[in-house]
DNA sequence: ATTGGCACTCGGTCGGTGAGAGTGCTGGAG
DNA sequence: CTCCAGCACTCTCACCGACCGAGTGCCAAT
């Protein structure tokens, strides 16, 4: 009983159900992929495949099916590289590269992975964390209040209203700005709160206590759990090729608006620069154990990513398709975020 | 055969229809409803509504059901209002008041109205073209680009890159900007066209085509339909109460996601300062058809709305409960936005 | 090690039946 | 003229039993 075609019945089987739905026995088996031996013979590699836990059956009489762990094996050695082609790279460079803005990056990337892997598209907008500080702004709105706006190099803008007790002129205010920006300047986001509190010793009193409040701001923002943001697209492509979940939409459907869970298992799996993958219940998440979440971290293109980007289908999904898909996007990414 | 009773039943069936999800006949309803008369002789009347066109059974032997026209007179009026609760209200308030910026209380008004309503909540981010201008900011990027930033009275914030000829140093890129929020200072968006253009007439010439090219770019930006930015959540919901749609929940999940169609649907349902309530078929998308759409502005408190924020559900839905809701979070939407 | 043959299991489908719900109609009472 | 009780009729749904086919596991033969 040879090792090898033992696996390549597994491939067979995974594709075969990946491509029909349908549970797969050994008399099409046969037929359809070109294994050189009998049906019997199938047989007997199936009931060792089954009793190594990698397939299984859902009734007595009917086909096989992989089970997570079977699907795991197929990822990890058996998928086969399948590189999109010419025509759909040149389509996600163009598509991405006509965005106006960071929003508009995101949004588009997400509408592209949603579609090239008819799956359901998250995108992390770029961390503010690890992110450097383009510029910071200070814009007055009368009654005393003050408008802090910061701006990565990745592009992202997040504000916060500010209020004062005193009033400032105009010009404080650009000596202010200046004095922030050439204290901030190239820093990761991370380091502005020393940076900053060393500004203010620097500063007069009166101007001091302004300065603290800036600094307080800005380190608050990076705080906030909630300024983690995702852009979750595709849901129709659930309900598209989703019949098949055997508990229905809405356990996937609830899971998926869970966004601190749902970025926490993102994160947790997504490791250096590759791409991950995790299959049914290798999830923690409970709604997503019939589910697959392939991810890969995008960003700088030195290597150290700034956020993650995902597709998220059933688990009976075309591993290499969408594991290129994703991957194709993320380089893409990379290159065309400002900075 | 009394005008009133008859109105009286379809209010019945519309209630029953709503609570129980299943088509409801004369014995249940003369037993639930107090009407004072016998089975047989609502059944004359409910043979009178389904003649109206106001009632239908969807077999021969099963009880009635309300028809898109049926929920219309409904809501037109039969619907008690049916105001929230004290502590619901100042849920809201306060869970609004907690939003740290225009993102966030976007975001948070699509969660308050997903979960009040039980239904996919939509929000409009305020509409460009009706915001004002609260600053104009021109930031250096080095590389002969400056990142132009415009921040709006509602909270809104653009950006866009614009390639320069020239380089510009500080001080010049101050007095610009000094300059461009000196003459856009409190004006529509939709009027900086021509602002900008008299204030290009009055510059020195090696800066006009700077002028020229940031007041192009902001009108750009005030033009692309792709502006027009919306936030959806609570799909889950559909899951949940949607095993009732007869096409399944994909036409509807498509539809949501055609963002550019479902704008356009909204925007034109919803007329001045109410809520409106558009039914079934009377909406024109086709993914729609089984669902109800209820629209309000919100925005500025002196009844011009900039932007829409809407309940997408079951065409048997509790109609007065989601317009409550929905007109609830539009009125504290409008008291909480900045400006 | 592989294979053909065979008995066995079990899920899905089809046709028929009975119960129940709901209706429309008719004729009579207030 | 309005209302109502009774009745015959229709149609859906749930249930039942039988059958068919797919697929398996095992065994003996090559």
């Amino acid at each position: 009983m040879s090792e090898r075609r033992r696996l390549d019945v597994l491939r067979a089987i995974v594709e075969d159900y990946v491509r029909t739905r349908e549970p797969v026995g050994s008399r099409i088996l046969t037929e359809r992929h070109k294994l050189g031996v009998s049906p019997a013979t199938v047989r007997n590699d199936m009931a060792a495949l089954e009793e190594a836990g990698l397939i299984a059956q859902p009734h007595t009489s009917a086909g096989r099916v992989p089970t997570d762990k079977g699907y795991r094996l197929f990822v990890d050695q058996l998928a086969e590289v399948r590189p999109l082609t010419v025509p759909q790279k040149r389509a996600i460079e163009t598509f991405l590269s006509e965005a106006v803005d960071l929003d508009d990056v995101v949004a588009r990337a997400g509408r592209l992975i949603a579609q090239l892997t008819g799956h359901v598209a998250v995108v992390q907008y770029p961390s503010l964390r690890r992110s450097g500080l383009r510029h910071l702004e200070l814009v007055p709105t009368g009654e005393g209040r003050v408008l802090v706006v910061v701006i990565t190099d990745t592009g992202r803008v997040e504000q916060r209203f500010l209020d004062v007790p005193v009033t400032l002129d105009d010009w404080t205010l650009g000596e202010l700005r200046a004095r922030f920006n050439a204290a901030a300047a190239g820093r990761r986001l991370t380091e502005l709160g020393s940076a900053f509190s060393s500004l203010a010793d620097s500063m007069p009193e009166e101007h001091r206590t302004l300065v603290t409040a800036v600094a307080e701001v800005v380190t608050a923002a990076l705080g906030e759990e909630s300024e983690e943001r995702i852009l979750l697209t595709g849901q129709a492509n659930l309900a598209r090729s989703g019949m098949g979940f055997e508990q229905g939409l809405r356990p996937v459907l609830e899971a998926l608006e869970e966004q601190v869970v749902l970025l926490g298992l993102l994160t947790e799996m997504t490791d250096e620069a590759g791409v991950a993958v995790s299959i049914g219940h290798e999830n923690r998440v409970a709604g997503l154990s019939e589910t697959s979440v392939v991810t890969a971290g995008y960003g700088s293109s030195d290597g150290d990513s700034v956020a993650i980007l995902s597709s998220i289908g059933p688990t009976r999904m075309d591993y290499p398709g969408t594991i290129a898909a994703v991957r194709a996007v993320a380089r893409y990414l990379s290159r065309v975020l400002p900075g």
